[in-house]
DNA sequence: AGTATTGATGTAAACGCTTCCAAAAATATC
DNA sequence: GATATTTTTGGAAGCGTTTACATCAATACT
């Protein structure tokens, strides 16, 4: 259909610069027995020729694909565009381009993906939030497959993964909360299936268990991440006889959603209620009043991830574990000291 | 590096099947000239053997790469995520891959991308808010390579581009305002480099004139649709002496901030201040009090883009120019009648 | 000076597929 | 039943590279 002669090719090269192709291929790919003026004259040829290799010849012949298959649940959320910026820069430097399949949390659509792109569509697979992983990775490790996954506590086995330190970040935020006079403070779970959320809910409760704060069930909301749950939970406590005074939300945006819920009923933040968030995207620092939140270093953790996967890919063998990157309270607008009622 | 002998091509499913590896080829490219009974018989083998077209092979052989390019500005948005996936519900339907670029505004990046993406790496390339795509769009044009511009005006040529009646939605959004019986309306421009941008504060005005409504120029603030800007722009206009009743923000994110600002001194949306927006991201709906915005399709916008883009690729020589899809004003609860002062 | 050694370059054989052309098989025609 | 026609199949020739190997020139050594 696409006819379009004018591709030059490292033979075209080659005549040009009066050279055989192989000579070419050895420029293209940093070879060291080319004589550096030889390896000039070409490259100036290939400038001058706008040549540019053929991807597709070079997968073929060479085994390498100089691509990473990036799987993410969704585009919605500045938490995942955080992330791919991270990658996306990482891969730039190194050459690679990057494969992006969204599955919009779709089970079945996920593992077709892994399955396809594991034979040879890609050199390794970048995995964020993967959801039930488990039925692919036994395969990709038996495989010898290179992948890395993002903000998933790995299957048990060696697995590389790349998280953060949830524990501990929200055991502080609670106790920050603590610290502040709270001792009423609402807690909205993410998603339980996913270990992240599991661990702040633990890191939460580890908190009240350190202060010699007993744990109320029923201020515990159980969310699934999604802004609506933030807005939902907030008002289930706000409609509670005796409402918390500080609500933590297992992210951002269930946090600002918490803000609205709390301004619809007439309270201000951080005034009457103090509200604190986890992740800390871009725009938590940018409503009104400003968030605050647990850094969540997800552009890093999507370089870490990257390099990871190089580091897989050089060294096919090496084992890598969990890595966890530190969390860290961002103090801003929207928690205070509790009020003396 | 990477030894997985694994790999099943079409002449071993050939010979398990008892035909010439040219059938097994047939039968992958739908080919009319299979017996059906042959095509079953290939299709269970390939099925066994858990055979996966080499993509590169095809490529190579083939001309074609299955693959789309994308180059977007950016992923902080809920705005480039919506279009996203319907580029990507598009794609899959029709067996096409997705390669993502990130220029982050950098116009050297996205020319560098185009100018190699261009070179066979991918079928047809989609580019969401190009930055200034003057600079390669001719010489795309000129080698005939299947392109489709987002949001963007194209460039006087005939040149594919999806947009949303930016002038439309803007004139009926400041027309429902002033219905409400408000006449300071402030605006909050979009990075008006952007024909978009440009369109929708002509609609405004445009509105104004129609009303017999003179325009205050003070009303007008410039912005370039980043959050901190609605927060700036409301602060300005609420430091006036007559501040504006109501403001309309060129797109979501810039409201929200404008409605943060608003509450921030203390009033009240809708009842003080009336806020509207445009694009209805995802949020718009979640926020407290939901904002009243004008929708662009976006998601739409993504499936038509890549359904002419299907179309080019099927039909090089067809033309194709700009489409505009429909926008609609979504009233939600940031707006409201003008209090009688 | 003659041989061993190293460095630079040329060449052929993949890589896994598509596509064209020719051959074979099946079907239709008289 | 033999020939013409159509459908189905087989196989060769690429696609643009990489890579292992062969070759040849240049330098080092005795």
């Amino acid at each position: 259909m696409n006819k379009r002669k004018e591709k030059v090719t490292i033979i075209d090269v080659a005549a040009e610069a009066g050279v055989s192709f192989g000579t070419v291929s050895r420029v293209i790919n940093n070879d060291v027995h080319v004589k550096p003026q030889t390896r000039e004259r070409v490259l100036e040829t290939m400038q001058r020729l706008n040549f540019v290799a053929n991807r597709q010849a070079r997968s073929l012949a060479g085994g390498r694909t100089n691509t990473i298959g990036l799987l993410v649940p969704d585009l919605g959320t500045g938490y995942i565009g955080e992330i791919i910026r991270g990658i996306d820069a990482e891969l730039g430097e190194a050459g690679y381009d990057l494969m992006l399949y969204t599955t919009h949390r779709t089970a079945t659509k996920e593992a077709g993906y892994v399955s396809n792109l594991v034979q040879g569509m890609v050199d390794g697979l970048i995995l964020v939030l993967p959801r039930n992983p488990s039925d692919y990775i036994g395969s990709m490790t038996q495989r010898n497959f290179p992948f890395v996954l993002i903000d998933h506590q790995g299957t048990g086995e060696d697995c590389p993964a790349i998280g953060s330190t949830n524990w501990q970040g929200a055991f502080n935020a609670t106790n920050y909360l603590i610290k502040l006079g709270h001792k009423r403070i609402g807690f909205i779970t993410g998603w339980l299936d996913l270990g992240a959320a599991v661990d702040r809910l633990e890191g939460y409760k580890a908190a009240l268990r350190t202060n010699k704060i007993p744990l109320i069930p029923d201020l515990v909301y159980e969310g699934t991440f999604a802004q609506l749950d933030g807005y939902t939970g907030a008002l289930r406590f706000l409609n509670m006889k005796k409402p918390p005074t500080a609500i933590f939300a297992s992210n951002d945006v269930m946090a600002m959603a918490a803000m609205d819920a709390v301004r619809e009923r007439g309270l201000r933040v951080p005034e009457d209620i103090s509200i604190m968030g986890f992740d800390d995207i871009p725009q938590a620092s940018l409503v009104r009043p400003s968030l605050t939140t647990v850094r969540q270093p997800l552009e890093q953790m999507g370089r870490i991830a990257s390099q990871v996967l190089f580091d897989i890919l050089k060294n096919p063998n090496q084992k890598h574990n969990r890595i966890e990157l530190p969390t860290e309270i961002i103090i801003r607008d929207s928690t205070a000291k509790l009020r003396k009622a």
